[in-house]
DNA sequence: TTGTACGCGTTATCAA
DNA sequence: TTGATAACGCGTACAA
């Protein structure tokens, strides 16, 4: 292994001149650079990225949480986080928690051992008491999940407001109990959804029914246990609010096989746009995110903050979504009524 | 920020002792150890990555190059690869190489610079001589990707049977024109596929004709297109083998617009065995991988590698596929005859 | 325009 | 059982 000595020596210059050359300083001869571009070539030579990183004290790495890639959704969002950190020669970390506490915890680490410059939090299941106290090492940012109490920038979308408009939806077309179904912690996110859901339903004089809330349905097998227990338990449900595209899928998939017909005798809404909700028979009714843009903006609200510290307000960066209605809500019924 | 300096300052003893209990070494007292661990607390001392990586050249991470996230199969095989690492406590870096060579290359340049200390290999589109001098700086493995003239460990499936038995499965199905269509560039991998694929065909005495080929299908829009393709210009077709679920659902929803019917019409085979290929209807034939078990033991060798270098052979480790036989193939007409 | 010398924070060696 | 000291490889005041 070359080091910038060794090229120093080869070259009959001091380490110094070839440290300027590296990082492209001036107040070299143009011959010198030359001469020693040319050991270093004869070298082999790269520099050190941990010498570098201890002498700099910055790592140009940041750090993804996230709870699992196996989402669709976090595998875009992380998609479009490491293109553009890249761009910017930044390295991205992987950090999936499962929605543990601990994990979580293990990977804000990172920022304290020096491990990564920031982070990017799109899981959030500590409190934010105990997340604070790492802004001491460097910044954090969050992406689709939100805290108010914090202090911190934040990427996302309007949930409630989005669970609200699905939720006015499936009541618009005639439902008159409508399950929550759910998965994963309760987060904040979680909650504002539940609170969009909620002031939909009391718009309607209908009650919130706890019976009729599921909160452990995460993924297409999930979501053909929710249909199961709906149809022997709750056969008076007539619509469903579901926070993923892939659960919706798995209840849409175990209705075909019964005599239960989607949407007339349950209207389904997913979350996400996955190209699943575009591709079932029927198609998936479901809230789209912007993923990229979000992703984008993250991604530029972190590195602003790692070229330029303190320039940036804590700002909230709030970004539309949209519903789109398709088979698994249009109820012919009523467009005859 | 405190240092071990610091720590060692307010116990009153040494650098060296404080590194010894930081890194559970014997002899220090017992009565000293404590008084560290307690000066420790009090400063929130944590050993700073960058120097200890300079110091031990090593980084405790790993870098998993592929073409993209968006790729359930990436995602797939990335997040069960993150999950291993982190139980040996490496971290892993993502890279996308969108099977740009040259972004292929400054990747591998990650293990020349020292910011990781091995790297898997999911993508490849460079030669096999450019990737080789790499090797000097740390170990290589590929994972479903591959390569014969390579000299490191491998971890993939039998992509040529894999091809051949799905495509023997259309022929038996009574398929007599089978359009080949595949995405992405030209790996070895592909390769091996195509020539599955072939010595089907010319095992029922049927030519391989080039004009049914398609090589830039990569997701549910281009499998669309496929369609149109096929529907106008080449409505002789009764078969597809697709080299993957996306494409292959992409298919089979523009085709449920249309007077064409899978399977009767037109039999179709995907790859990997993506929820959605289970999800569609009709349900896709495909082939499933082991993926988990894959991305398991790709890691395993790699760590093996780092933490014994030299023990382990260059082996091959080739995993059991399965064809999945669904709706998109069995035909009717047939069990009728 | 170039070089000397120090420090970034750790750990390993060796002597006490 | 403990500590002084020398690396690890690089960047940068400061001096020349």
């Amino acid at each position: 292994m070359a080091t910038i000595e060794d090229v120093a020596k080869l070259a009959g210059l001091s380490r110094t001149t070839v440290s300027r050359v590296i990082n492209d300083q001036p107040y070299v001869t143009e011959e010198k650079r030359q001469r020693i571009i040319q050991a270093m070539n004869d070298l082999g030579y790269v520099p050190n990225s941990s010498a570098r990183r201890l002498r700099s004290q910055r790592t140009e790495t940041i750090a993804v949480l996230l709870p699992r890639l196996t989402n669709p959704f976090f595998g875009n969002l992380i998609e479009a986080m490491e293109e553009k950190a890249s761009e910017w020669g930044y390295q991205v970390i992987v950090c999936q928690t499962h929605d543990s506490k601990k994990k979580e915890m293990d990977y804000l680490q990172l920022l304290k051992t020096k491990q990564v410059d920031g982070i990017i939090m799109a899981s959030l299941v500590n409190d934010w008491e105990v997340v604070e106290p790492y802004l001491e090492s460097g910044p954090i940012v969050f992406c689709n999940e939100y805290m108010d109490e914090s202090c911190i920038p934040m990427v996302h979308m309007d949930h409630k407001q989005a669970a609200y408009e699905a939720t006015v939806h499936l009541l618009e077309q005639g439902c008159k109990q409508i399950a929550y179904v759910t998965g994963g912690p309760e987060s904040h996110l979680s909650k504002e959804r539940r609170k969009g859901f909620t002031s939909a339903l009391s718009e309607y004089n209908l009650p919130f029914i706890e019976d009729m809330t599921i909160d452990w349905a995460m993924d297409v097998s999930d979501g053909q246990k929710v249909f199961h227990m709906i149809s022997n338990e709750f056969t008076q449900v007539d619509g469903i609010f579901t926070g993923s595209d892939e659960v919706a899928a798995g209840l849409i998939y175990e209705a075909a096989s019964s005599d239960w017909r989607i949407p007339d005798d349950l209207a389904v809404v997913g979350f996400d746009n996955q190209m699943l909700s575009l591709l079932m028979v029927p198609s998936v009714t479901t809230i789209e995110q912007p993923v990229k843009q979000m992703a984008d903006k993250t991604v530029e609200v972190l590195i602003q903050q790692l070229l330029h510290p303190g320039t940036l307000p804590a700002q909230k960066y709030v970004f539309p979504h949209q519903l789109l209605i398709r088979n698994s809500t249009k109820r012919k019924k009523l467009s005859i009524q």
